[in-house]
DNA sequence: AATAGTATTGTAAACGTTTTCATTATGTGA
DNA sequence: TCACATAATGAAAACGTTTACAATACTATT
């Protein structure tokens, strides 16, 4: 083949392959034709800045802001090139605990250079794990799962590919998933100490749904844990059940409350979301809290402090818990080695307010 | 570093890359050759299954199965083919109304079997750009804005690509993006118009920062324009600028109402979020809504029914423009053609409840 | 000036799919 | 039975990068 022929079929490649291109959209070839150099050298000047002469690298550059050029890096992710994205499973977004923990997630992925691709389930883990798959079709780096419930297929999965997991929210000392979160059992357990330390023992509890839910089942848990402790009996109406709404809680809180003869003094919920409406229910009912009633919730959402009476709950660090896992799970992508299982707990903080007061 | 060492810690690195690669993962080709057929079939089995035979089709499914095959759709789309991803850019993923906004837009999209790479720019115009290239680097099928206000090289690169945008949440007549919102112009005017309806003329407003917020900023126009149409005057005491936050606004409501003598008798709220914090501050001043003093909000957030007094305010349909967005833009990804510049205006609705009441 | 050593760049072969085109089975009407 | 469409499959060439290796240019030494 002399020279001329090789020269040919490059030009004729090239052809056929700006016409195939998308409309306009250059490639890396063409900022390697423009700027006179070779398709490694542009790659380089991504992925290996030191190793080209910062002459060429800032040419290439300016010859690819110039061309609008943006690289593929799924072309990339074919050798084995992370693809830098990093998967975020949550059970549901819209619930104000979750939306702080994925903003702080994503926030501090973006400072690495990373984006995350979001999913929820809506508590539904066969639906997790079509999800899982769907993550890993796109080849993430990593993924970071919310609790310790999970479908043994979708763990199969994942270890199967060998990426990193880190589970948030709920330390969970029985699986072998590395995880970051709180002590929920004890986060439930604590609040309820305090209002039995108030000298309370009329107690009502408001939870939501512990199905498929190991953050509510493990607050719940501590909560009844702390009743027997002290030999408190919970009967049967007071056990509340009601979902993440500050509508239903409200209402459950009337029907609940409307007895007045038979009324708890004290009431645990176990979010903040409910203790709103359980406040809610109070002011409309014209009950004092905390002279009649004490209210307590989990969560510290960003209304607590604010609401009146102020409300007493357990602060549960989100932002910091996002954070960390996006540290930690960067560190896990770049670091091949330090697969360590660990279990980070993050110690909740009893935050006493208003809404807490001694049993008259 | 001497020969020996190169070579050895080229062979290492070798060895890694294949244990990593091979450790367990399997490609199509390990499927082609489990089943007995070649890749193009295994192929056409997840993109033309209607092209290969039944029996083929299941013997290949199930051999998939066995192995735990994931396809890579990266490299996929390689070949131009869609990568089933969609961009979503957010001011802040933690606020209430963009929550319920991104719920039901990934939700509607994993119904068309997509992924959702989120990203928030804390409203940083130039922050945005680098997002939009970061996503635009994944090869997202399409994107889709909040607001209308955006760097005109962020727009100058999508149109470029010629992939489909979408801005949400608020119409914009002069720009040539289509979109998905509400008025907010109107919103703000329709809440103004109510207030004075009811009688009121002293009237204060509180509004979020303004700049690189178009949302904002239609509301806060809105109602200047209708105080306008009544020649009613805000006095620059009553102007209050507060950030999107209950305790901050809870702070400089206290603040307002502290005079007695000089206090409005309207309240108006850039957002639900404020107006939730007018009202904690009523009841910590033992002010009366609405007898004392009426406020109104925009937003009609999940906790506006539910509070005491319940809080009048706008609607503003977030679920259903996510919604709507998700399926248009998978409509645009579908249908090359259909790139008409669609202005999709969600009307909004005045929800009158009890914070808002007749001018003593 | 020649040489070794190093820094920089180029060439071409991957990467794991999809797709075009060719090829082989399968059925159809004479 | 034969040609003749048709359906199903296979072989191999993309797709846009990255990277191992080769080649070249430069530097410092002698």
């Amino acid at each position: 083949m002399t020279q001329a022929d090789i020269t040919k079929s490059q030009v004729k490649k090239k052809n056929n392959r700006r016409m195939r291109q998308r409309k306009g959209a250059p490639g890396l070839l063409d900022v390697a034709a423009r700027a006179g150099v070779s398709g490694a050298t542009v790659s380089r000047c991504y992925n290996h800045p030191d190793s080209v002469q910062p002459k060429t690298r800032h040419l290439i550059l300016k010859t690819a802001a110039e061309l609008g050029y943006i690289r593929d890096r799924a072309a990339g992710s074919l050798h084995g090139r992370r693809s830098g994205t990093v998967g975020l499973v949550v059970p549901t977004i819209d619930n104000a605990i979750f939306a702080e923990l994925i903003e702080a997630f994503t926030a501090q992925l973006q400072q690495h250079d990373r984006t995350v691709l979001i999913a929820s389930h809506n508590y539904n883990l066969d639906q997790e794990v079509d999800i899982i798959r769907s993550l890993l079709e796109r080849r993430i780096d990593a993924i970071a799962l919310v609790g310790r419930d999970h479908s043994s297929v979708a763990i199969q999965m994942l270890k199967l590919r060998d990426i990193p997991v880190l589970t948030l929210w709920n330390t969970c000392d029985e699986t072998d998933l590395p995880s970051i979160g709180t002590n929920n059992a004890s986060a439930g357990f604590d609040v309820t100490q305090h209002c039995i330390d108030l000298g309370h023992s009329r107690i009502a509890v408001m939870f939501p749904d512990i199905v498929n839910n190991d953050r509510a089942r493990d607050r719940k848990q501590g909560t009844l844990d702390a009743l027997k402790a002290h030999d408190i009996e919970l009967p049967e109406r007071w056990d509340v059940h009601c979902p993440y709404d500050t509508a239903e809680a409200k209402l459950a809180a009337v029907h609940l409350l409307k007895q007045r003869r038979d009324a708890p003094s004290a009431i645990i919920c176990g979010n903040d979301i409910i203790a709103y409406g359980v406040l809610y229910a109070c002011q409309q009912l014209g009950i004092q809290v905390p002279d009649d009633v004490s209210v307590v919730g989990i969560g510290d959402f960003s209304h607590s402090s604010s609401i009146e009476p102020a409300l007493t709950t357990v602060r549960l660090p989100a932002r910091r818990i996002g954070q960390l896992a996006a540290n930690k799970l960067v560190a896990r992508i770049l670091d091949t080695e330090s697969s360590i299982n660990e279990q980070i707990v993050i110690p909740t903080e009893l935050v006493v307010r208003a809404s807490s007061g001694y049993h008259q």
